[in-house]
DNA sequence: AAATATAATGCAAAACATTGCAAACAATAG
DNA sequence: CTATTGTTTGCAATGTTTTGCATTATATTT
């Protein structure tokens, strides 16, 4: 086996596991670990991955803290992702803000849509850029590093330019009377996303149904779907259906 | 069995399987092993394949995505990377565009520069995301798919709104009278930043020297400095010189 | 702090690459 | 037909890289 293969392999069982020991990528390849330490050190160099004690880890693109939050209530978020899906159609037009289950959403985009995805959030982007058909309109702006969007007059500007078909919103906090967010510049992002489309559907794991945080960003009535993971009614969500949103 | 006819078969054979060695491309072709060396670095010269230690290895996969250029070069890149950052002050506002030399160089950015810096590189701004003091400013734009930046209109005018202090210009091709890239909407990209910059300074591995592309991007006097991983001075690199470009 | 596991280092054997050379072969001109 | 030239091929000598093992150093755990 040629030593390109074996750094090939490594890499491959690297980013499809996450990580790869040298005792496994050892008795994989048939080769000593001694070897394998080396290989893994090169490929660092190299940055293909991340050498640690014990063996590799991949390299993400997407720093941790970040990770976390987007790995939680996973499941949940994927059936709301699923259910956002088939309000979408070929030839719309849409906003992405940066929300983890937006983001989800843009993850399990069906490959044969041909949509227009307008965003703020660098996973988002980071998640159509392998899609093969979506194209992508990033809004330039100062960068958060702690929510990795961008934001500002820039970005308000930008949202100004278009009048979108629908905005997903990912809701961070929802009473019965308004939406609220933790940051003021992303409630600002999320008000200039709502008046720029003519519908929005909002993103919500029912954890977060009668909550609230300090930025206020819009009257609930405002907001004309709301998608959550549960499909049968609960209180929450019957008050909200109650003020005409419909709720899938 | 006609030399041409083994050289079929051993291309076919490495794009087929991935790769190839000497040994089983030796028996399988009843000739020494030496010979299929020399046949390999012969297709390895006309770009058919790639040579590598005990075969070859398919060139399909090689340079031509981003995450993989990303990785060509990597030590002469680091090399002009860090003769870059000696120009660098706490205060500057540079542009950084999409050039993988150019995103090593936001990679070492030393950890207490305090700067902005203005991209509308994906690979530069997540650099710079884990950076603690420099500011970053991502122009907005569609998304180009193969080199990870924005472009069009709404990038030329986020440029336009900026006269930085230092552009950092990743160079495709550079001949003696003028620089030029692979794709349109880059070359506007580049020339906006340019005019939009107090100086300009080429990033250039100097395979690159004397080689043309299809767009036209600038003259070459337009360019301040120029900096490439070779120290001692090229042929190439002395004809610039005397057009009165800085070479480091 | 001792015990343990893991990583870096030096080394020698093996695998592989490079170079120079001569034999084999083909093409061309005299 | 023969001499000349140029190319291709295999072989041997020499130089380089890779690899596994033993040793020493460095983390991690108890």
């Amino acid at each position: 086996m040629l030593k390109e293969d074996r750094h090939n392999i490594i890499v491959e069982e690297t980013v499809t596991n996450g990580s790869s020991s040298f005792q496994s990528l050892s008795k994989k390849l048939a080769v000593s670990e001694d070897t394998i330490r080396r290989d893994i050190k090169e490929l660092d160099n190299k940055g293909l991955l991340r050498a640690v004690r014990g063996g590799a880890v991949s390299v993400s693109r997407i720093p941790h803290h970040y990770r976390d939050r987007e790995n939680t209530d996973i499941d949940q978020k994927k059936i709301i992702a699923q259910k956002a899906v088939s309000l979408i159609k070929s030839g719309q037009v849409l906003f992405f803000d940066g929300g983890t289950s937006v983001l989800e959403l843009a993850k399990i985009l069906p490959l044969d849509l041909k949509v227009t995805i307008i965003t703020n959030s660098f996973p988002v982007a980071n998640a159509i850029e392998d899609h093969p058909t979506a194209e992508l309109i990033f809004l330039g702006g100062k960068l958060n590093k702690t929510s990795f969007s961008t934001y500002g007059n820039e970005t308000l500007q930008g949202i100004a330019k278009f009048k979108v078909d629908i905005y997903f919103l990912g809701i961070c906090s929802i009473a019965p009377d308004k939406l609220s967010c933790k940051d003021l510049e992303e409630a600002e992002t999320k008000i200039a996303m709502m008046r720029h489309s003519v519908k929005t559907v909002g993103l919500c794991t029912s954890d977060k149904i009668n909550s609230e945080s300090p930025y206020f960003v819009a009257q609930t009535g405002h907001m004309h779907t709301l998608i959550t993971e549960n499909s049968k009614g609960t209180p929450g969500t019957k008050a909200l259906a109650r003020l005409g949103i419909e709720i899938l």
